[in-house]
RNA sequence: GGAGAGGUGGCGGAGUGGUCGAUCGCGCCGGUCUCGAAAACCGGAGUGCCUGCAAGGGUACCGUGGGUUCGAAUCCCACCCUCUCCGCCA
């Protein structure tokens, strides 16, 4: 959510970074709400000291006798009631009324953010490793034989429907192998204090890291109203609301493993086979709290971090900065790393990694206390460390061999009870 | 799920209708004392919003939301959460 102040101090400056972002002028709208919003809060306050002041007079009247007075500063007060109520009325819904338009209008990008309109605007940073030169046909994932049925997705059809996989064999014993060293390269290498979270939360965290109110149809809400997070940046971000943290607490740099729900309600017929795009997926997820000066070496900190475990799997990748129209919702910047998929022949989206500045954390109210004034809001940076499945996907098309087998990478062999590779038919080799 | 107890400022813990935003203790910050520290003593300190150049003033906040009342931390209702015991359960 938008500084209400910075937008009555620079107006101009907020509007045009707005336009960066392909999107109208809303200064004007927002200040003549804000001011409306202010003359009614004024007012009702005004009202309501008024009846604060008589409330006390009536206590004092009662206490030395005076009956008539008392029932004089009664009868008043009773009168001012409803017009106080109604006030205040209007001053709360003005009140919500910009608070709902903030909550809507998407971060403001860094100066440093190459403007464009879409992804073709994005510029790549640089490049790590060299796609492994293959004479033959690379396959995709799903048609690598060595994941001949360990990667079943007739029968996850069956259970759930499209967009869903039952892994078997050796295809979710490099998953859960791939998961444990992302976490533990983080934990012992990064500095990264690992945390367990709820899948499910409340309506308030979704706000919190906004996914709410915009995209409410792009994740699953249960009958008793709980949401499934699309991502664990919505619990350890929110982890901060509504508290005030210690300025020598910060940074506290986390990472989760969870598993990820996401409707895809917006990429009908996108990455349809294979499991690049699931409904449920894991996620190794960082999360960063720090104060808002750290937050862009935090940013750096963080994609480095991310490239480690690609750097370490001997992937190929290259890293690229999102230009203004390709960023999301609640980034001021956002580095994408995109691994290299040889059964796709191109570079696909593998970790996305943005520093929100104080964005969400002016939606859930988590700040510092700084070492001399008053408590500010903490920045709040996440990043994917990485995607579980589509790292799966990564090492098993960049492994794969003319014969059907997949060579691993050698820092998983002591995740893999020793394993080397994968067989043709699908078994763990040394 | 059943029964009971409870949610107050960083923590502990008073306060059961009116100068209570809240006694007190611990912790914290500043000062005195000291070569320095501890102890002791003195002083300070919550958060948001509105207003004001500022000093300041106003308003709201005692789990959350309603209600009663001229007036609510205090009374009533609903909900949420925590703890104890019982039941059930991975």
């Amino acid at each position: 959510m938008h500084d209400i102040r910075f937008i009555r101090e620079t107006p101009e400056a907020f509007d045009r970074a707005l336009s960066r972002r392909g999107l109208s002028p809303l200064s004007s709208q927002i200040l003549a709400l804000d001011a409306d919003r202010r003359a009614r809060i004024l007012a009702a306050e005004t009202a309501q000291a008024d009846q604060n002041k008589a409330s006390k007079d009536v206590g004092a009247a009662k206490a030395r006798g005076d009956d008539a007075e008392f029932e004089r500063l009664r009868a008043l007060v009773a009168e001012k009631k409803a017009e106080i109520a109604r006030m205040q009325a209007e001053a709360a819904a003005l009140d919500d009324q910009l608070r709902d338009l903030l909550m809507g209008i998407p971060n403001l990008p860094l100066d440093e953010v190459p403007d464009g309109a879409d992804e073709n605007a994005n510029v790549e940073i640089r490049r790590w490793g060299t796609p492994r030169q293959m004479d033959f046909a690379p396959r995709e994932h799903f048609d690598i034989p060595a994941m001949a049925g360990a990667m079943d997705f007739a029968t996850a059809a069956k259970l759930s429907g499209s967009r869903f996989v039952v892994l078997k064999g050796a295809a979710i014993r490099l998953h859960r192998a791939l998961a444990q060293f992302m976490l533990d390269t983080h934990i012992s290498e990064h500095g990264l204090q690992e945390v367990w979270t709820p899948v499910l939360v409340k309506p308030e965290a979704m706000y919190g890291t906004n996914q709410l109110p915009k995209f409410a149809e792009d994740s699953y809400q249960t009958t008793n109203g709980w949401w499934l997070i699309p991502t664990s940046e919505v619990t350890l971000t929110n982890i901060a609301a509504g508290e005030i943290l210690e300025e020598t607490a910060l940074p506290i740099r986390m990472t989760a493993h969870t598993q990820c729900f996401r409707s895809e309600a917006g990429s009908a017929g996108k990455d349809t086979t294979g499991m690049l795009r699931q409904h449920q997926f894991e996620k190794v997820e960082m999360v960063t709290l720090c104060t808002p000066e750290t937050a862009l070496a935090e940013h750096d900190r963080m994609t480095a971090c991310a490239e480690a475990i690609l750097q370490k799997l001997g992937l190929p990748y290259r890293t690229i900065v999102l230009c203004t129209g390709d960023m999301g919702f609640g980034a001021q910047k956002t580095h994408d790393l995109e691994v290299w998929l040889p059964g796709q022949k191109r570079y696909r989206e593998i970790s996305s990694v943005s520093t929100c500045g104080q964005f969400q954390a002016r939606r859930m109210n988590g700040r510092y206390r700084p070492a001399t004034g008053k408590p500010d809001f903490i920045a709040t940076l996440n990043g994917s460390g990485l995607a579980v499945g589509r790292c799966l996907i990564a090492v098993l098309e960049n492994g794969q061999q003319a014969d059907g087998s997949v060579v691993l990478p050698p820092v998983l062999s002591s995740y893999m009870g020793g394993a080397t590779h994968i067989t043709a038919d699908g078994r763990l080799g040394a």
